[in-house]
Parts: structure tokens; sequence; C-alpha cells
DNA sequence: TTGACATGCAATCCTATGGTTGCGTATGGT
DNA sequence: ACCATACGCAACCATAGGATTGCATGTCAA
């Protein structure tokens, strides 16, 4: 486990949105997910800029995808979260 | 709840050392946290870079301090983490 | 095969912030 | 009263990383 990595994906609020976003609808494609966000979060930055934040969420673990033809296949995963707290949280 | 700053807080190590510390072991001194880090924790940085690092805890409600004297007294406050990840675990 | 589309890659820019250094200030013991 | 001490404040530096732009690549449908 990459404490690191984790806390470091959680400290963007862009990356937290994408998070809000894959846990309650999950199996999205990465360009699902952009259109969803620029549409109903208001999200204003570019598809690069996205693509770079899913790439720092899955070296975390957070995400995990998988290509499937010309989509990638976003699938969020709560694990390191739950390994992440128990730090302080008894 | 400033949940930017609580994940804000939360992204650099030195301040997760920080928490650990007090976590095991409320109500110290800044000075005393300060030795602790750098006696058994190695840690290299200054007693400025530290207070910084305490001023960003204290902001996002991790911490509190109080002014005894002329010392500083720190206490953890886990309220901000479990409110910040109820968003995702459930 | 052609072309639209979903994505990957790389260079660049700019701002936030972690760290240092230097100095100032109030407190408490002797 | 004096002085060491615990801390606050401010300016400065350097690096990380969030964002953009431009272009390349692979996939699928017609």
């Amino acid at each position: 486990m990459h404490t690191d990595l984790v806390f470091n994906a959680l400290a963007d609020p862009t990356r937290r949105l994408m998070l809000d976003e894959l846990s309650e609808r999950n199996e999205q494609t990465l360009y699902e997910l952009t259109a969803r966000l620029i549409m109903r979060h208001e999200v204003t930055i570019s598809r690069q800029a996205l693509a770079k934040h899913i790439d720092v969420l899955e070296e975390a673990g957070l995400v995990s995808s998988e290509k499937r033809g010309k989509y990638r296949m976003l699938v969020f995963n709560d694990e390191p979260l739950r390994a992440v707290m128990d730090r302080w949280l008894k």
C-alpha cells in the first residue's frame, strides 16, 4: 500500500469529484466520465487534464482501468481508502 | 467542514507523521512534538517549517492549540477525518 | 478504405507551497 | 534585572504538479 500516492491523489478537488462520480456509477468510460464532469459539475478543464488525473488515481489504486476496444473502462476501488484511514481511526 | 483544507493537510507526509505522534500522545507542546519528530523519526527540517505544518493542520481542524504561558499546547482531533471519509465509505 | 472518434504522449507554462534564513517578542527561572 | 527559551512573523527560494496546446495512434462503422 502506497500511502503517499493515496493521500496525494485525494488532495485534488477535481480528483475527488471524479471519485464521487465513479463511486455512484461504476464502470464508466473515460469519455463518459469526462462528459459528465463537464456537463453536470461544470468542470471546465481539458480532456487531457482529466486523463492525467485518472492516471494519478490509478497509480494510487483508487481506480482500475481496462482497455476495451477504443474505450478505457474505469472502476472505482475503495480499498485503499479503508486501509489508509485505520491509521488514526479506531 | 472544509473538505479542501482537510485533504490538503493530509497530503503531506510530514504532517501525517505529526498526526501519528499527536494521536498516540495527546497534549504535547509544539516544542515537545518538534523534538520527538527530529529525534525518533529523523525528521530533518527546521522548527519554523514544523510550525507552519501545525498551522495547516489547525486550519483543517485536525489539531487545536492553546497558548499556555510560553508554550503552545497541541491536541489532536479526529472528527474531520470521520466526516470526510463517509463520502465514499458506507 | 476512409474518416470520425476515443485516447495517448510530450513539451511548455505558471502557480502553490514546502523549506530556509533572519529577526522580533513574550515568558519564566535564577 | 537579566537571559535563555519557546514561539511568531516575514521575505525569499526552489521545486512539484495542475493545466494547456499540439500532435500521434489505434479502433470501429459505413
